[in-house]
DNA sequence: AAGTGGTCTAGACCACTCT
DNA sequence: GAGTGGTCTAGACCACTTG
């Protein structure tokens, strides 16, 4: 098919097959850690040059929404079958390495938050799940989180489930609700530790500690969750990488 | 000209060109700003066909080594020509645009410090630029930094000069020592405010602070500055994106 | 051996910029 | 109009994985 106006918006041919992979990846028509069909399918499928299909494929790749592996196909990218299973952790030891990382469940309640079902994409008066916990690096207690999640897409989240899943959220968001997370934008900042979480942590209360908030997206930028964590930087960093 | 063995390494052709273009970046014969040769001329230097060449442009385009424009050529990226003279910065108001940014200059002179030597590539014994300076988001004392920079590289570096630049650091690397800084990491840490700081940048001493470290490097990954950072994130926080 | 993605080529046409 | 990068196609061969 030559690029032609019966798609919806004025877009080089690529991305229009690009956006019809990405609609059946949200549908759920391929699964996280499937295989799609392969390039010669879709060209087909699409009535497109493979060399077309490779190029959409290749930007969602690059977008680490797919995966490609040579000679075994390509697959939807998913968290439960990547080595790290808290992928968007940037917190490690100063001086070891990063061993092991357990989560240890606190509390999950539904409240009502205006701002934060705002944030979510709900209406204002919508209640929110709020899941708090620890997080431990190598057996050290280093995080307090506070996790924000839209009811509507996370339907029978219970604290039972959540155990299930060994804390690991993205990956159970994933597998359990079929919510893949792709991209998050978080805002730094130091501030004193409060007492109820100095009390956690065993850290002193006013001892200066990493505040980290991030809001995460699914596919098309949709909000899937909100975080707000306190770390404790006394022997532990935030690290990250600059592209000028 | 087929794949062959009369490259250095075992890698594909098109990566092959992306290394002699890097060659030419490094060696400054083609300088930032300015255009580097079209697509059909870089074919016929290097006996490849336009598409060898243009996926080797394409990914360093993807990595801002190169800018594209449609219609009028292939430019060497430069810090000098972006509209933020500040590149990596990350810091931003909480609630206001950042309208405008400054830099006093402190001090500038030559130190021994091992650590900082080694990790700049110099032998431990070489001394090194220390450059102290303050910054103003809209007008208001943020930060602290302490850059350290290897002389080598920065030949005949003085405050006049840095002045000179208006303390726009990476632009005057770029246009005045040919030294192009094009990633940098980074390890982040809350930390109580130092007095001398906290003098300076009207802080409360022990007040928490967002301590940054930074290394940056220019082509292949050669190391170009180190730089401690202290900011006062109460009216300020650090932006980041994550993709997982 | 068959099927997958990875590389490379050649040629066509388009959109944009400059003169 | 000439020259640039941007898109699309078609076909060849390679490297890797699986049966």
């Amino acid at each position: 098919m030559k690029p032609g106006p019966d798609f919806p918006a004025f877009q080089p041919l690529y991305r229009q097959i690009k956006g019809l992979i990405t609609q059946s990846l949200m549908s759920g028509e391929w699964r996280p850690g499937e295989p799609i069909p392969s390039e010669i399918e879709l060209a087909g499928r699409y009535s497109v040059s493979q060399g077309t299909v490779r190029k959409a494929v290749s930007e969602l790749a690059e977008e680490r929404v797919l995966v490609r592996q040579q000679g075994r196909g390509t697959f939807v990218a998913s968290h439960a079958e990547e080595r790290s299973q808290f992928p968007f952790l940037r917190i490690t030891p100063d001086d070891a390495e990063l061993k092991e990382l357990t989560a240890e469940l606190l509390d999950l309640k539904r409240v009502r938050d205006a701002a934060s079902a705002r944030l979510l994409g709900l209406n204002a008066g919508s209640s929110v799940f709020l899941l708090t916990r620890i997080l431990r690096l190598n057996d050290t207690p280093v995080c307090y989180e506070e996790v924000r999640l839209p009811p509507p897409r996370l339907k029978g989240l219970t604290a039972a489930v959540v155990r299930q899943h060994e804390c690991m959220l993205y990956s159970m968001y994933e597998t359990r609700f079929g919510m893949r997370v792709l991209h998050a934008e978080e805002r730094l900042k130091a501030v004193g530790a409060p007492r109820e979480v100095s009390a956690l942590l065993q850290v002193p209360a006013g001892t200066p500690m990493l505040q980290i908030e991030r809001i995460a997206f699914s596919y098309r930028h949709e909000p899937a969750e909100l975080r707000h964590c306190l770390c404790d930087t006394r022997l532990h960093h935030y690290r990250n990488s600059i592209t000028g």
